[in-house]
RNA sequence: GCUCGAAUGGUGGAAUGGUAGACACGAGGGACUUAAAAUCCCUUGACCUUUACCGGUUGUGCGGGUUCGAGUCCCGCUUCGAGCACCA
C-alpha cells in the first residue's frame, strides 16, 4: 500500500460530503464550542498560501475540541459586498454579481481541497437577500432607538418622544449630536419635518450633516478607519474633508462600554491597546469663558485645568460656529481669508505641512479666575470635531500652544517651579505649582495632580465648569455612494426619511446597467428605474409613479462593507431562519464565539463595529452576551519570498548570484514557481516571457543561482504561491502541517516552499509505521514496550498542551520526534499507533482517516476520543544529575527518580570527586534543581 | 512625540531563571545503486587544541545590574515592526 495522497484525499473528501461528517446541530447534551474565522472577501485573485493559515489553525483547534467531546460550530462564509468586490468588477468590466459568484466558486474549490471541517450548510453570503434582510432590520432598529446614558443602553425612540411631550429636554441624559434645549410646548408645536430633524439628533442610526472623508477617486465617502494618512486604504486615492448629509451610526454612545468590555475578553494586549487608543478616552474639565463687552459665552475642554492661571490666549477651530460670532468688523476680512484658505487645504496637505498659522478674531475672553482679558485667536491646530472646538492656550505647558505663542509673539507664563520655558514648553504633568492664586483659590505649592483636582472642584462649585469625559472615537459614517452594497430600507416622505414597514424587508438591490461610481458623488442607484416605494401596496415601483402622496423616492446610498460583517457570527447560529436574525434557542445554545481568528488589520474597523453592533443587539435582547468574541487570535501575515535574476545592463545575459558582483547588473523579479531551491529552471525561464527566449546565462557550477528577498506576497513580485499547486505535489495534509510548522501562528513569516519536504517526509514516515514495504498492514496486538509507551505519552502530553496554547509549530516538532523514535523501535503496536492516529487527526485529517479505517474502525476519526495522558509511563527509574561547582559542570551522578533533595545533597557532598573540588573550602550553598543540576557554591 | 511588541546559526525557528540552538530546511560526508531518483546513517554556531579520541574558549542587538546560575528578571541605550498623533 503506497502512500497515494491523491487517491486518499479524493476518497475521504467524497465520504465526508456523503456522510455529512461536518454537519452540526444544537445538542444540549454536549458542551458547545464556537470557532470562527473572519470570513474572506472573495477577491478575483483566488487564495494564495497565506490565506488559509488562520483557517488551518482554527480547523486544528475545532477538530481537537470535537475529539475532546465538544459540539463544535466551525462555519465559513463570504463577505461579498463592499468596495473590493466592486472595484474588481469594474476593473474586469463585469457585473459585481457575476464576478462575486465566480470568485466564490473559485474560493470554495480551493478551500475544499484543504480538508476543512466546515459545516457548509451554514454558509452565509452578505450579498444575498436572505442574509442582508437582517442587516437592514438591524439598521431600522438602530433608527428606532436612542442611547440612554443613565441606564447605559439603547431604548426605543418612542420613550424619548414621550419625554419630549411631557418635559421637553429637561432632565435628559442621552447621547446626542448636539445639546438641544426646548420645552414640551415647543416640541408639541413643531411640525413633522422639524420633529424628524430633532429626533435625528438622538437616533442611533441617524442622518447628519457632518464633515466626512470624501474620496473622489472611489466616488464615495469613507469611514475613519478606511483612511490612512489622508489617502484611502483601498486604492490610495486622496481624501478630502467635505460637509455632506450622510447616514451615521452613533458608535460614540457606546464608547465607555466598548472600553470597559476590553477588560473582560481574552485578546492580545496589543490589539486591546490599539482599540483603547482608537476610543481615546480623556478625562478633563469643561469651562465657560465669557466674551468681553458681549453676552456671548463659550465652553472649552481641557485636561489641564490646573494651568488656568497661565492662559494667555484662546483658540477656536476655523470650522467653529463661534468664529462668525466673535470676529469683529475690523478683523472680518482677515478671518474670512484665513478660514477660506484652511478650507481649501486637504487633510493630506495639513498632515504634510504643519506650519503654524492663525488669525486674531478681534475679541477678548475673560479668564473666569483672574478676570484678565485674553485675546481669542483662530487656528487650524484646533480641531472642530474634538471637545468643543475651542481651547484655552497655556503656552508654557503645551508644546502646540508654545509654538503658536512664539510665532505670534504672545505671552508665555510659567506656572511650575523651576521649569525653563525659554526654549520649549514644559508639558510633563509633574512639579510644584506657582503663580497660581486668586482670592478664593490658591494652587501654589500643590503638585500638578492636586491642582487638577482642586481646580475641578472649584469650577464645579462655582458653576463655571464641569468634569467631562471626552472620546476620540467618532460616529461611523454609514452611507456609501456605491452600487455594490445593502440598500437602505428607507424612503423619503416629502424630505422626511421614513423606514419601510418591516414586512417589506429585505429591500432588494435593483439590477442596473451602469453601476459605476460618479466623481460628483451622485449614487449609482440614481440610475435605477424601479426605485420608488408605494405606501399603498407596500411595493417597490417605477420612479415615474412618484407623486409624493402615496409613492415616494427610495434612498440612493448603500451601506458600507462593515454593515454585513458586523453580526454574521450570529447568523451562522441559525442561517436559514426567515423570521429572525437568530432564534432565541440557537442563540442561547451557542451564545458567543469562543475562538475568533483573523488579521490584526481589522483592529479599528470590523472589530470595533462588530462589538458595537453586538452591544446594540444585546440592548435589544437579541444577542445574549455583551462581548461577541471571547478569545481572539491574530494570525500573522505570510510574506512572500521573492527570487531575482541579474541581467547585465543593456544585454540579454543573466549572471548567477555568486558572480553578479563582477558585472553591472539589474535585479529582476522572477516567478518563484520556476525556481526550486533558489536554482533557476533555465528552460522554463526562457519560455516564461517572449523577451527572454534568447536569453543567455552565466552559470556557476553548471547552475543558475537566484537571489532572494522577503517581500509582501503579490502578483507584481511574482512570489505568489497557490495552495492548489502545493496540494497537487505534496497533498493537503502536508500543506496543513507545513503552514503550521513555519513558525508561531501570530507572527509574520515568509513562505518558503523549499522547507516543505521535511513535512512531506514526516507524513510518509508515519505511513510506513503502519504498512510494510509490500503494502500490507503490519499491526500487532501485542502489548507495547515501556519505551513505546513513554514515547507516545510524551507526545500526548506535549501535543495536548501545545494545542491548548495554539503552539502548533512545536507540536509538529514533537510529532516528528515521536515518529522517529517509534521507527527506531520498529513499533507496530495497535495501542500505540491508535493513539498516534488520534493525535495527528486534527493536523492531517486525510491520512488519519485512512489509517483509522485501516486499523479496523468504522466511525470517523473526527469522533475518536482524544487520548488521555498517563504520567506513569514517563516516570524514569533513575535521573542523571550534573554536579556543578561555582556554576561549572564537573561530573554526573545517577539518583533514583524519587530521591529527595536532601538525600541527593548529602550523597553528592559525601562523594569522593566532590570532596576533591571542595578541598576543605567552606560551602556557602548547595542548590538542587529538580531533575537537572546540583550546584555547589564554595 | 506617546503607547505596545520584537531582536537567538547560512534560513524558518525551539528553550516553566537551570546543559542555548529542539524540530526542519540548506550545506558537507557516507551507505545502497551500473547510474540517477527515492530511502537511510553521520557531521553542521564560531574559534582554539588534537593524527584521532578527549578537551577548551566564546556565543542569544549594545552597556550595566540582580542571582550560585540570565536568551529569559531589573535599569539605560540601538535598530526594526505595529498602533495613535496638532485629541488640548
Amino acid at each position: 500500500m503506497e502512500y497515494d495522497f491523491r487517491a486518499i484525499e479524493k476518497k475521504w473528501h467524497e465520504k465526508w460530503a456523503g456522510q455529512g461528517t461536518y454537519k452540526v446541530v444544537e445538542d444540549s447534551s454536549r458542551p458547545k464550542y464556537y470557532v470562527l474565522n473572519m470570513f474572506p472577501y472573495p477577491s478575483g485573485a483566488g487564495l494564495h498560501v497565506g490565506h488559509p493559515l488562520g483557517y488551518i489553525a482554527s480547523d486544528i483547534y475545532a477538530r481537537y475540541k470535537r475529539q475532546c467531546g465538544f459540539n463544535v460550530l466551525n462555519p465559513m462564509g463570504y463577505d461579498a459586498y463592499g468596495l473590493p468586490a466592486e472595484q474588481y468588477a469594474i476593473q474586469t468590466g463585469q457585473h459585481p454579481a457575476v464576478t462575486t459568484e465566480k470568485n466564490i466558486a473559485r474560493y470554495r474549490e480551493q478551500l475544499d481541497k484543504i480538508g476543512f471541517s466546515f459545516d457548509w450548510d451554514r454558509e452565509v453570503r452578505t450579498c444575498e437577500p436572505g442574509y442582508y434582510h437582517w442587516t437592514q432590520w438591524a439598521f431600522q432598529k438602530m433608527f428606532g432607538s436612542y442611547y440612554c446614558n443613565k441606564c447605559q443602553c439603547a431604548q426605543p425612540i418612542e420613550k424619548l418622544i414621550q419625554h419630549f411631550e411631557k418635559q421637553g429636554t429637561a432632565g435628559l441624559d442621552v447621547a446626542c449630536s448636539e445639546e438641544l434645549t426646548f420645552s414640551p410646548a415647543e416640541w408639541n408645536a413643531m411640525d413633522e419635518k422639524r420633529k424628524s430633524d430633532v429626533l435625528m439628533n438622538y437616533r442611533i442610526a441617524y442622518q447628519g450633516e457632518t464633515m466626512v472623508n470624501w474620496c473622489a477617486g472611489l466616488g464615495t465617502v469613507l469611514a475613519n478607519d478606511e483612511v490612512v494618512e489622508g489617502v484611502s486604504v483601498r486604492g490610495g486615492f486622496p481624501v478630502e474633508q467635505k460637509k455632506m448629509r450622510q447616514w451615521c451610526l452613533r458608535v460614540s454612545a457606546y464608547a465607555q462600554r466598548l472600553l470597559d468590555g476590553l477588560d473582560t475578553i481574552d485578546w492580545s494586549d496589543s490589539i486591546k491597546e490599539t482599540q483603547r487608543n482608537w476610543i481615546g478616552r480623556s478625562e478633563g474639565t469643561e469651562m465657560q469663558f465669557k466674551v468681553k463687552d458681549s453676552d456671548i459665552e463659550f465652553t472649552i475642554f481641557t485636561t489641564r485645568a490646573d494651568t488656568i492661571f497661565g492662559v494667555t490666549f484662546m483658540v477656536l477651530a476655523p470650522e467653529s460656529e463661534l468664529v462668525a460670532q466673535l470676529t469683529t468688523a475690523a478683523q472680518k476680512a482677515d478671518v474670512d481669508a484665513y478660514v477660506a484658505a484652511v478650507r481649501k487645504r486637504t487633510e493630506r496637505e495639513r498632515i504634510a505641512d504643519r506650519k503654524v498659522t492663525g488669525v486674531f478674531s478681534g475679541s477678548y475672553a475673560i479668564n473666569p479666575l483672574t478676570g484678565e482679558s485674553i485675546p481669542v485667536w483662530i487656528s487650524d491646530y484646533v480641531l472642530a470635531g474634538y471637545g468643543t472646538g475651542a481651547i484655552m492656550a497655556v503656552p508654557a505647558h503645551d508644546s502646540r500652544d508654545y509654538a503658536f505663542a512664539k510665532h505670534f509673539g504672545l505671552e508665555i507664563r510659567p506656572l511650575i517651579e523651576g521649569c525653563d520655558v525659554s526654549e520649549e514648553s514644559f508639558d510633563a504633568k509633574e512639579g510644584i505649582m506657582m503663580n497660581s492664586a486668586n482670592a478664593e483659590l490658591n494652587l501654589n505649592g500643590l503638585t500638578v495632580k492636586e491642582s487638577i483636582a482642586a481646580t475641578k472642584r472649584y469650577v464645579t462649585e462655582k458653576g463655571i465648569g464641569r468634569v467631562k469625559v471626552n472620546y476620540r472615537l467618532r460616529d461611523a459614517i454609514f452611507s456609501r455612494q456605491r452600487y455594490w452594497g445593502e440598500p437602505f430600507p428607507v424612503y423619503y416622505k416629502n424630505g422626511i426619511p421614513t423606514m419601510l414597514p418591516e414586512e417589506c424587508l429585505p429591500l432588494q438591490l435593483p439590477e442596473i446597467k451602469d453601476y459605476k461610481p460618479t466623481e460628483s458623488g451622485e449614487p449609482p442607484l440614481g440610475h435605477a428605474t424601479e426605485w420608488a416605494f408605494d405606501t399603498k401596496s407596500n411595493k417597490v415601483v417605477s420612479k415615474s409613479l412618484i407623486d409624493n402622496v402615496t409613492v415616494f423616492p427610495l434612498e440612493l446610498n448603500t451601506m458600507p462593507g462593515f454593515a454585513g460583517s458586523s453580526a454574521y457570527y450570529l447568523r451562522y447560529m441559525d442561517p436559514k431562519n426567515d423570521n429572525a436574525l437568530v432564534s432565541a434557542q440557537a442563540d442561547n445554545y451557542w451564545k458567543c464565539v469562543d475562538l475568533y481568528l483573523g488579521g490584526s488589520e481589522h483592529a479599528t474597523g470590523h472589530l470595533i463595529y462588530s462589538r458595537f453592533w453586538n452591544k446594540f443587539l444585546k440592548d435589544l435582547g437579541v444577542s445574549v452576551v455583551e462581548e461577541p468574541f471571547a478569545k481572539l487570535i491574530n494570525q500573522g501575515m505570510i510574506q512572500g519570498r521573492s527570487n531575482f535574476v541579474y541581467r547585465i545592463k543593456d544585454t540579454n545575459t543573466f549572471v548567477s548570484l555568486g558572480l553578479k558582483n563582477q558585472y553591472d547588473t539589474t535585479p529582476i523579479h522572477v516567478d518563484v514557481n520556476i525556481v526550486s531551491g533558489d536554482v533557476l529552471d533555465v528552460e522554463a525561464f526562457k519560455a516564461w516571457r517572449p523577451e527572454y527566449e534568447t536569453a543567455e546565462f552565466i552559470l556557476e557550477d553548471g547552475r543558475y543561482i537566484c537571489g532572494w528577498a522577503v517581500e509582501k506576497m503579490s502578483k507584481s513580485m511574482f512570489n505568489v504561491v497557490n495552495p492548489d499547486v502545493i496540494i497537487e505535489k505534496y497533498g493537503a495534509d502536508t500543506l496543513r502541517m507545513y503552514e503550521m510548522f513555519l513558525g508561531p501562528l501570530e507572527q509574520s513569516k515568509p513562505w518558503d516552499t523549499n522547507g516543505i519536504d521535511g513535512c512531506h517526509r514526516f507524513i510518509r514516515k508515519m505511513w510506513t509505521l503502519f504498512t510494510d514495504r509490500d503494502g500490507s498492514l503490519k499491526i500487532s496486538d501485542d502489548a507495547p514496550s515501556k519505551e513505546e509507551l513513554k514515547s507516545i505519552h510524551k507526545l500526548i502530553k506535549k501535543v495536548t498542551e501545545d494545542i491548548e496554547a495554539f503552539s502548533f509549530n512545536t507540536s509538529i516538532a514533537a510529532f516528528m520526534i515521536c515518529v522517529n523514535e517509534l521507527s527506531q523501535l520498529k513499533c507496530n503496536k495497535r495501542q500505540v499507533l491508535t493513539d498516534l492516529v488520534k493525535l495527528i487527526a486534527p493536523f492531517a485529517p486525510f491520512i488519519a482517516e485512512e489509517l483509522w479505517e485501516a486499523l479496523g474502525n468504522s466511525t470517523t476519526v473526527c469522533d475518536a476520543k482524544w487520548p488521555e495522558f498517563n504520567e506513569d509511563y514517563l516516570k524514569e527509574d533513575s535521573i542523571t544529575y550534573s554536579i556543578s561547582f561555582n556554576g561549572k559542570t564537573r561530573f554526573t551522578m545517577d539518583f533514583a527518580a524519587d530521591a529527595s533533595q536532601d538525600e541527593i545533597q548529602a550523597a553528592v557532598l559525601a562523594n569522593e570527586k566532590a570532596q576533591s573540588y571542595i578541598d576543605g573550602k567552606p560551602i556557602r550553598k548547595v542548590i538542587v534543581v529538580p531533575r537537572k543540576i546540583v550546584n555547589i557554591v564554595l
